[in-house]
DNA sequence: TATGAATGAGTATTCATTCAT
DNA sequence: CATGAATGAATACTCATTCAT
């Protein structure tokens, strides 16, 4: 009986084989030839498995992404402080140079993403955002539910990504500091619970 | 006598003659050819005024930047309501057919910031984000002034602005409707004023 | 199962198809358009089997050199007589006009070198002249055994490759007269044996 | 009455004043520009006294060969040695760092004669060879008649300037080294009137 | 006589993708 | 299944020279 590869797990493996080398060398600068050397197959290999570059791009992203989904997830449903889970939530991409190396991955998608507006990587980059909405919108309700944060305020769990965007974007800006940033933003969060600004 | 140019408005009438040109091709696709011959002039001369590619897309790119400045002085300093003003300045690319060509170069533009993070683009940017952050300060100050909205909230002025950058970058996906979101954000800030969310 | 080819005879058949092209157009001239269809492949292909222009450039020279080293060689191991030897092996450049038209590109490779000084290239000269030194002296030795060379004549090796150089680019002033200034440089060595110039 | 300027005149003016843009820049290096800035006069007016740039490169050199000329004489009708001479006269443009400086351009300018063999460029090389005979031979007939070196010698004049010709070209292998081929090709001149090298 | 603004031709190089074996 | 040799489109930039003033 021939061995019968599962197509999706090739695929997979090639992607996790270049990890690093996306890390490496961006997704600009990376090139088939280096993938397919670090994944230890042929260039042809490489096309059996991937429709074109960007696929294949895509595919090393995404296994980026499914590891930032478990965090997001182990953040959610940790017993931490809502105040202390909302600042890991926004922080995570800048928290250690290990997630800033990703940080810039995900602005290189993230730029590509904003100009050629490829379907798929909008459906892509609208799956993960609704993950990503998910988890926040359970650690709102679950600060609701303590009584440390408004009724109401899970209304703005929309806005609260788009925060988070535009955090990820204007941090390359001097004038931003995110751990500031993401504090006074927490502060307005909360402060409708105590009544407003006053 | 030879003939005595003004090197800055020289600079100028060739970057303003090609701002159609760039609403075209995108910042990616336009070429010097195109730009010299769409200006009137050879392409040695796009060079005796302007470094490089990059430094005429710049400049074209600033002429956008300028009119733009003058449009949000002019929300910031107009009699409407402050609620109104406030969302013409998170609408204002988003307004019409015209404004969303402007915002895909912008969003080229921060692509490219973003993904190069060039010193000469990031002091650009944070001029430009200097001077939002000014005008949106006015409005809210006046909105305190007026006593629709509450004492402090201006200093969420930074927060506000990275939630107009996500807006940006996200109008993109589907999953959210522009109007809405800022009709929500508003509502956010507005709610103080009337002692929280309850 | 793919082809495998032999890179480094591929990298000379390139070159060997192209002795004629460079001849015709000159090292500053020819084009790697013109190349890689004079080879008959496509100019990616070209690239795939050199580092750049230069280095094709060099491949072709060096098929010139290889042929010239075996035309000394035979020189050199041939039964003429010692003096005409030398006269010939002074002269090769000059013999017929396929060898002015190597001589053309000798020169113009000369020129980059001496201005450029190329570590490579340089390395490359100093090698041939190390060979033509060789020849040369096998040359004088073989003078001296034959009793028509005075003992000692082969220190002076180096000097005479140093009159060759000058030869081969003085060659172009009018002043000068290849096959004289040989007979004359010769009548030097030669007159060593009779004591003298007396 | 207008004042006449000596067209001749403000040609050197121009072409002193480049001479150290020359020697910092190299032939293929400098612009137009930056001569007509050094001389302190507009572009256009460079080519009111110069034919194109090889015409105002071509005056820089001369600059340089008249001093050089000098220097040749004052070797030629000094008291030195004769062999001292004869030493200095084709060591001149290796003896010291300015030399070499020199010996760039030099070499610069024999590259782009060798190539090109513009009728202009060669005229001006034989003629300055024809002067650098002129002192050589002047110094060869001066060692006959003080009887150091043998009558006859003179008859290899030429031979001797392809030497230092060659010389000057193969000064870039580090093959040879100049102190050492000089006084090497000297002893060979010597030793004629010693009767050979037995 | 002096100026300097305007000009435009010309070419090396990269790398994603294909397809013969 | 796997391979890797072959391909070719597409574009920025320099600088000598001219000529209107």
């Amino acid at each position: 009986m021939a061995i019968i590869v599962n197509k999706k797990e090739k695929r997979r493996n090639i992607a996790l084989a270049c990890q690093e080398l996306l890390l490496e060398h961006g997704i600009d600068n990376i090139t088939i030839s280096q993938i397919a050397k670090t994944a230890g197959v042929g260039k042809g290999t490489v096309y059996e498995y991937f429709e074109n570059k960007e696929d294949i791009v895509f595919e090393i992203i995404t296994t980026f992404v499914v590891e930032y989904e478990k965090r997001f997830e182990e953040i959610s449903t940790s017993d931490l402080a809502t105040r202390e889970k909302l600042f890991r939530f926004f922080n995570l991409l800048f928290e250690n140079e290990t997630a800033r190396r990703h940080l810039v991955i995900y602005k290189e998608f993230l730029a590509i993403s904003m100009v050629h507006e490829i379907p798929e990587m909008l459906r892509f980059s609208e799956e993960i955002q609704a993950k990503f909405v998910k988890f926040l919108h359970q650690i709102l309700q679950e600060g609701i539910g303590r009584g440390v944060l408004q009724e109401g305020i899970e209304d703005y769990t929309h806005t609260m990504m788009l925060f988070g965007t535009g955090l990820v974007v204007d941090s390359r800006l001097g004038i931003y500091e995110i751990g500031k940033e993401i504090e006074c933003f927490l502060d307005m969060i909360f402060m409708f619970k105590q009544g407003g600004a006053s």
